[in-house]
DNA sequence: CCAGAGTACTACAACGTTTTCGTGTTCATA
DNA sequence: TATGAACACGAAAACGTTGTAGTACTCTGG
């Protein structure tokens, strides 16, 4: 890197000193009028920038907030990645990401680097294993050493700090409720493993909305995909059993556009035959054969609110009385329901 | 922000100097070994952490590179951001994302934004407002002021820096190539406006294999389609066109994906009264009916090649000699062709 | 003619770290 | 009893910036 222009250089070429340069560039009062003209002049020739490192360690602030997620390929996250940007841009900061891509040790690593002092804030969503380890030790350092964090879709309730979170068991819920009431009789659930609490909480709903419609809870059709195996595979097994289930509710769009293409295969009309709703995260829905019905959780929008959420500790400096946003999300009506 | 702990205040616990405390904490042999034993088990209670910004500062080198892309919510971008961040962490870097959003302005203040010390060096994809203007003052500047820059993609050719592309006149060719092996007479295609370099280059290779094959060129045929109106709309076009294409070439997932719905829609078979293909960016094409074939473009590879030439640049201050990295693209078969 | 006020600048500390170059002991050796 | 290692630590500069607290001047008014 060749050596940028600095204050010293500058005071060095007019034989001034260096405090004499940083007030003329300020456009002090201090300094006289023809001197600071030709100082000016001369750093915006050499596109001088004061270097933000210096400031950052002098301010003891970086206006960097840093971003943890288990993976960026992925619509719903990539989404919530574009809202803090947006919002942390309009308030001055810049945003760093990194990605945790599942792991726990890389989050605990990822955490650790970025709280060394060149974030002032973190944002994260929790990686799989962490969540099936339970084991949040790394956040426990950060927040003892006075690291503001919001925590996003994957939370865990036990931290103390702000959190911003979809109504996963109000979007279940509204899904299996306009089934019942389009006619289905028997719903299908397809969600995750246990340890991943989005996946729980839309079970929740769904069998919220399952009881107030005064419908038997089936264990033999909530299935529990495992992402490690092959989906095709596990979600086939919906097809196979004998009193088969008119509708599908899937807690992802993969698991149900991988339901739809199934069906397809198996000549099984949708949505006449069958009713299938997803939760969206991309743009697999719309492109799909029909469309697929799908309750939308407006990424964006929990990206500006943790933004917000963060950004507001960083500069009071509040500790405690932790809030915690819920975004609602919305049912999105395409082709693969009756409507 | 609760004051971290710093050398400092170790060096008055102890009543030693700060040199001792850093010489301790790096297990310096010049330090008495009782002494070195309790800084170190101070400093592991109190999760001391070396201040990265003064580090950085001292060392005139951040470990963070820069990464400016025109939008993070799309397939293609995460991608290569992904690829970026696997190849830079392996390194010890860490990743700035920043967006330009297509905006010049946005792109223009991004770029000076990083380049005021807070990065070693940036990977950049071009807003398509950038390319439109014909504007690249900024990239000038940075180059002037030493830092390294790698372009990928929405690259400019007059620019003195490495480059990470796609081979599109040759993913291009590949596809049109195999489609009239298969027996396609008349080919639309499917592209963007002019200003867009990957459209131009994928019209190339799309205009090289028909010539190749002694296929005439019809620009009535060649759609370039405006991003900013109506998609559906323009793509239908090619369906109502007398003596209709019976394949089409999309230069992405989106184009394809449509004209694929438009096709079903009119009740037109695909693959067999009509083959499409499409650039791939997403995961939209292997959920439609049927699954789309498309020009894959590996931008995980593309992602760690630019990481990897910019960090060689970063590491070795090497000027001058700059590489073009070529990456070819396959083509994926599925179901929307004869195959 | 001198106090006081302005003018135009400089010195220095501070942010946190590393590293080079001391410096003052102690201890063994000639 | 000097000499000089060996040992254990400290002082200070450097990275680049800002702001406070000076410091020389000159000018004005009583």
């Amino acid at each position: 890197m060749k050596q940028r222009i600095t204050l010293k250089k500058i005071a060095k070429e007019f034989d001034v000193s260096i405090s004499t340069v940083s007030k003329a560039l300020k456009d002090s009062p201090e300094i006289g009028e023809d001197l600071k003209e030709r100082i000016k002049g001369y750093a915006a020739f050499y596109n001088y920038k004061p270097n933000s490192l210096a400031l950052q360690l002098r301010n003891q602030k970086t206006l960097v907030i840093g971003v943890v997620v288990p993976e960026i390929v992925h619509h719903f996250f990539s989404t919530v990645i574009d809202g803090i940007e947006d919002f942390a841009n309009k308030k001055g900061y810049n945003v760093m990401v990194c990605l945790s891509n599942e792991s726990h040790a890389k989050e605990v690593q990822n955490i650790s680097l970025l709280t060394n002092g060149s974030v002032d804030g973190l944002i994260v969503s929790l990686s799989r294993e962490t969540m099936e380890m339970n084991s949040y030790e790394h956040f426990n350092r950060m927040l003892a050493d006075g690291y503001p964090l919001v925590l996003f879709d994957r939370i865990i309730d036990s931290l103390e700090c702000d959190k911003v979170i979809i109504d996963d068991v109000g979007g279940a819920y509204k899904a299996v409720d306009f089934l019942l009431n389009k006619g289905a009789k028997r719903i299908a659930l397809l969600t995750t493993q246990d340890y991943i609490t989005v996946g729980q909480l839309r079970k929740e709903g769904y069998e919220r909305a399952l009881r107030h419609h005064w419908v038997d809870i089936e264990d033999k059709i909530i299935f529990k995909i495992d992402d490690s195996k092959d989906l095709k595979e596990q979600i086939a097994k919906v097809f196979e059993m004998e009193n088969r289930p008119d509708a599908i509710l899937a807690v992802n769009e993969i698991y149900a556009a991988h339901a739809l293409s199934i069906a397809h295969e198996k000549g099984i009309n949708v949505p006449e035959e069958l009713s299938i709703i997803g939760f969206t995260s991309g743009l697999i829905s719309e492109f799909t054969n029909p469309p697929l019905s799908s309750v939308v959780q407006h990424g964006f929008l929990i990206g500006t609110q943790a933004a917000e959420l963060l950004i507001n500790r960083i500069e009071t400096e509040k500790k405690g009385d932790f809030q915690t946003e819920v975004i609602s999300p919305d049912l999105k009506l395409r082709q693969s329901t009756k409507n």
